[in-house]
DNA sequence: CTGAAAGCGCTAACAC
DNA sequence: GTGTTAGCGCTTTCAG
């Protein structure tokens, strides 16, 4: 029978682990941690003690005493995002297979938030993965200074003391405005990220590279900065449409934007590709099921995530090791919201 | 200046905020914990170091104490679902203005995992929410034996021990299947979920009660279980697409089964709605931006999730009192999904 | 190899 | 009102 001697009205501690196995407490807490030099015969009753109770670890304990909580915090800008939740995804992944539990914070994009959150996660997690975080030199600078584990996704950390993945930004927006100058277009306008994101920073320069190299002056008034979410991409647009020279073409820096751009065209009486091409960046699942589908940049969201986990789970294990930085490429997904200009 | 003695490699305790104040710990303690009896100018001398010292609890060491960590734990089944992110969104968001943390376990659909969390999780948090918990007795009934506040989302609590949100499942398939019935069909194929989940079973049962009511014999071999996930909503539609006597409407019990209906729908040659109506439930984003767009039966999912959390809060402020239910309206949305057989 | 003892940061009786 | 005293369950010295 295995609900043998059950009682779960209290939780079973370590202590009755030992108490039923013979041992001393100590003892039980070395076999469960792996410790290496116990008499093989003490680790089996310990185990199986700790199985017969159906003993669980208390986290909380474990981690104030010093030892691992096993918890990785995640520090988000919002849930309610695609790419957001791609991300995720590989990281959840990652940590389940790795054993972790994940400690989700919702920043809704409020910078001080970020600050706030910090050193709660710090009691609370062995380490912190940042997802698209406002540029926040503060709390960033405190992190580091504590040397507590972490890695940034998305954000390129200018210092090198932060783990980093993120796609190639500057060479993801160099394509899609190849691939729009190719097409033939000419007046390219732009709809941009929070520009205090380095990944915005850096898809603009590349953006202006592209026009640099086809020898196409480059315009001021066709670069606008959004926030890479839908109702700003979609006010972006409008903004766009309104010029009196107006762009054969909008990239838009990430798809949401896209999206928002997208209704915004469509309202306006102007159909996409035949009026106005667009291009996205990310490739969020969305981008495939739009119509017409959109032609973007991929970057490999869920394996962002995965690495995300990996290079903050060589931090735990080596600590003092550099922290690791991955760029991972991106790639043209050529769909059909862009055409030549007629 | 606010980084005036900012020293943060050692995090504050509240022995530090003491000593700074000038007072025991334990009116630290009270203070922080808004405890009534504490004279007002002591109060304010704490919070002014606190304040000043940048000090931040350790929820750890609250946990561990006996207090409330301000973390709710939440057990969903996957991430990469719109159902789960919608209500997710809810809760975060209500966590989040109640001062919450939230803590997220994804069980990947394994049983044994829920089971495996249960545990873990209540030593962790202060409460817990299930989202479309897979049916699970042994556990269930282990975190209502012990107590512990939490509450079920999108899954009837037979017992009435467990606090529950969830949508008029049954009410919503009726109407849904009433829906198809008035168009004029009358071989009605359903995908339903997996059939050990309550809300699975009122639908069908909703699907069952409106054809019985239009005396429209049901043919057992139109009824095939599903996961309530895409790709065996796919292949459920392309069983009921092969049989001799093919439905004219598929109604699918939730919109991710809809999407893999109408993959399998379109692949097979045939064009919805001419061909096959189509019906899904839920109402997830991206029931309105499919070709054609589908017809589905709302639920108001981010509310679910607020009032999710509203159930488990209560049962926080007055552990003695009651769990509540709630049973949120759900609404059929026609769209261009579903139209008469021709 | 294993037991005993100390303490992580905090809350909650218990006194004064 | 506020200080003192115990632990919460666990890891980690330190002995033996």
């Amino acid at each position: 029978m295995s609900a043998d001697n059950l009682r779960p009205n209290q939780p079973v501690t370590i202590y009755d682990v030992a108490a039923a196995a013979g041992v001393s407490y100590s003892t039980v807490s070395r076999v469960l941690n792996g410790f290496e030099f116990v008499k093989e015969s003490t680790r089996v009753k310990v185990m199986d003690a700790a199985e017969r109770l159906g003993y669980v670890a208390n986290l909380q304990a474990r981690g104030l005493a010093g030892g691992r909580s096993n918890i990785i915090g995640l520090l988000v800008p919002v849930l309610d995002n695609s790419y957001v939740s791609e991300v995720m995804m590989g990281i959840d992944e990652a940590l389940a297979r790795a054993g972790f539990n994940l400690m989700l914070f919702t920043t809704h994009r409020h910078a001080g938030k970020e600050q706030q959150y910090a050193s709660t996660i710090a009691s609370m997690t062995d380490g912190l993965i940042l997802l698209v975080p406002l540029e926040s030199p503060i709390y960033l600078n405190a992190i580091r200074e504590r040397n507590y584990p972490h890695v940034l996704v998305d954000q390129t950390d200018e210092s090198g003391a932060s783990a980093s993945v993120s796609g190639t930004n500057w060479h993801g927006a160099y394509e899609a405005t190849q691939h729009l100058i190719m097409l033939g277009h000419r007046r390219i306008g732009v709809i941009t990220g929070l520009l205090e994101l380095s990944s915005a920073r850096e898809r603009l320069n590349g953006y202006r590279a592209a026009l640099q190299d086809y020898a196409i002056p480059i315009d001021e008034s066709l670069i606008v900065e959004g926030d890479y979410l839908q109702p700003r991409g979609y006010e972006a647009a409008q903004e766009l449409l309104k010029l009196r020279e107006r762009p054969s073409a909008i990239f838009a820096m990430n798809d949401l934007s896209a999206l928002g751009a997208m209704d915004a065209i469509r309202e306006s009486g102007l159909s996409i590709p035949e009026d106005i091409s667009l291009v996205g960046f990310d490739d969020i699942p969305q981008a495939a099921i739009t119509h017409p589908k959109l032609t973007t940049v991929r970057q490999p969201l869920v394996q962002m995530g995965r690495i995300a986990v990996r290079l903050l789970l060589e931090q735990l294990d080596h600590p003092g090791s550099p922290p690791g930085h991955e760029t991972l490429a991106t790639q043209l997904v050529i769909r059909a919201s862009s055409q030549p200009p007629r």
